[in-house]
Order: structure tokens, then C-alpha cells, then sequence
DNA sequence: TCCCCAAAGTTGATGCATCAACTCTAGGGC
DNA sequence: GCCCTAGAGTTGATGCATCAACTTTGGGGA
């Protein structure tokens, strides 16, 4: 790697790890939740009917299955979400939001969204928008090709 | 945010996100040891003399310093660096590499670069390169100013 | 009907990241 | 010489991310 490689990846590491900083402070600071909890409740939030089995989450928001059951045991004890449960094992099989979360994410879409909006794309050139954008949509199908 | 925007953000964040695996997957694999630790040795290597102040790598890495207290004890353990102690309560003065250590980058260095290479630089088309590059540089200058 | 298997979900362990609070240390002003 | 404070480093707690191994469940075919 040239000098120059070195400084472009690594002006790119930093540069990312300090807006996803800045976004998850904002967001718990202005909403009282983790960037972890702002994609699940915004995810269940855009499936009709408000409610998902846990498969369609993982589905959706591309994590693991053990992410997402570690997170939704999180997130039920902070009363975000709560599960239906069946069948002896009491395992999840329906996902919805509780009052609270709801109220919680309809709020963050909005502040949340304003936070990107500032940090992110409001920064960007039309150029830099569609350089960032065709990168992004090529490395995902690249290592993550058909979901 | 228009759903436009959404897009471009939902891209980046999963774009981003799958990279950052892939690479940290690809060192773990290759080289035994993670990104963090990584990032620790190549800023030791590049230090003169390999050798610094624990205050030292905070700047240079732009962490935290309690983030890097925890590393070091874990990298310690892994015989990656070794401390210089001093005073009765026996806190790091000086980090330096282990045998190991020293061997472990210099391996990395090269495979590391290799695959930040094939996933990262080799898929940037010129004007890819120069907008993620001035985008980085301003982001960092606007969010940490100076340091 | 019964078995088997694949899909769904969980669990435990480990390491990374961050915050808040703490201790130690060195050097300057008196 | 003594105090005092700013900086250096540590610690504990908590949450996120990942891996490997596990259990449960629901169908489909013999």
C-alpha cells in the first residue's frame, strides 16, 4: 500500500467512526436510545401492521440471528418492545412495539432524521452523494450479493 | 428525510458495516489477531524507535484513553506488547512490542494492506476515490477540528 | 403414524466501545 | 520544602457485535 492508500483508508476508518459516533450520542442524548434500538424500532415501524416475527427482522435489517435475540432481550427489559410468546419454551414468535416504544421511535424518526440530515447529507456534494451511493449499492452487492 | 435520503443512508450504513466485517473477519482468519489490535500495533510500528507513551497512541490512534488502557491490558495477555511499569501502583510508562508482536504486524502490514486493497481501494473508480477521500477529510475537520 | 430434518430462536462466552469515577504523579507557585 | 492541581493512566459497569453450540418447532416423506 502507497503512503497515500494508507492515509485515503485511513482518513475514511476515522471519518466513519467519528459520524456514527457523533449520530449515536445525539441519539442518546436527544431520544434515550442506542443506535442498535433506532434500527430495530424504525425497522418494525416500516413492516405493515407494526409487527414481525423475528426472522423477517433479521431479514430486513441484515444481522444475525443471535444479534437480534440478544438485542430484543435488551430492548424488552427497557420496555421497547414486547413479544408474543408461544409454545412451551416461551420462545418469541411476534414482535410489536409497547407504548412507549412507539412513542419513542415516532420521536426519533424525527430528531434522528434530522441528525443524519445534518451530519451527513446535508454535508455532501451532489458529486460526493452519488460517488457515496454507487460505492455503497456496489460493495454491498459485492459481498452480500441477493440479501 | 425523503425516502431518497433514507436510502442513501440505510446504503452507507450497510455498506460500511459489511466492510468493516469482511476485513476484521479476513485479519482474524489470516493473522490471528483483530482490527483493534491492529490499529494499536501499526501505530506502534510507525512510531520512531516503536516505542511510545500510552498518552502517545491516544493521540496518534484518536481514541480514548480508557479505551486504550482496557486494549492494552487485553494485548498484554495475548503477548502482543509488553509495558514498561513504573511507580508503587505499577502503571504503563512505555509500550513496545513482544517478539510476537513484532512478527504479527509485519506479517499484517503486508496481508492486511493486501486485503484492504482488494476490498477497499481496488473497487474505487478514480472519482469514487477522490470524493470518499475529500468527504472523509472534511467530516474529520469539522466534527474533531485540529486533533 | 412416526421420524427426521431444516428452519427458528436462544444461550454463553468473548472481545470491542464508551462513560463516569477514581488514583497516581510530576511540576509549579508559594 | 510543601501543597495543589492538571494530566496520565486505571477501573468497573454496561451495552453492542460475533461465534459456536444448543434446543425447539413444524412439516414432509417413508
Amino acid at each position: 500500500m502507497t503512503p497515500d492508500d494508507w492515509e485515503l483508508w485511513n482518513a475514511w476508518v476515522r471519518a466513519q467512526r467519528l459520524l456514527t459516533r457523533e449520530l449515536d450520542r445525539g441519539l442518546q442524548r436527544d431520544c434515550g436510545i442506542s443506535k442498535a434500538e433506532f434500527s430495530v424500532l424504525v425497522t418494525l415501524w416500516r413492516t405493515p401492521g407494526h409487527e414481525a416475527r423475528v426472522a423477517d427482522l433479521v431479514e430486513a435489517l441484515g444481522w444475525e440471528k443471535s444479534r437480534l435475540s440478544h438485542q430484543l432481550t435488551r430492548m424488552e427489559s427497557r420496555d421497547l418492545v414486547t413479544p408474543t410468546r408461544s409454545g412451551p419454551s416461551g420462545r418469541r414468535t411476534g414482535i410489536s412495539f409497547t407504548a412507549h416504544g412507539r412513542s419513542i421511535i415516532q420521536d426519533a424518526l424525527v430528531i434522528h432524521g434530522n441528525n443524519i440530515r445534518r451530519h451527513f447529507l446535508d454535508e455532501l456534494t451532489p458529486s460526493q452523494a452519488a460517488a457515496i451511493r454507487s460505492w455503497a449499492e456496489q460493495t454491498i452487492e459485492r459481498i452480500e450479493p441477493a440479501g
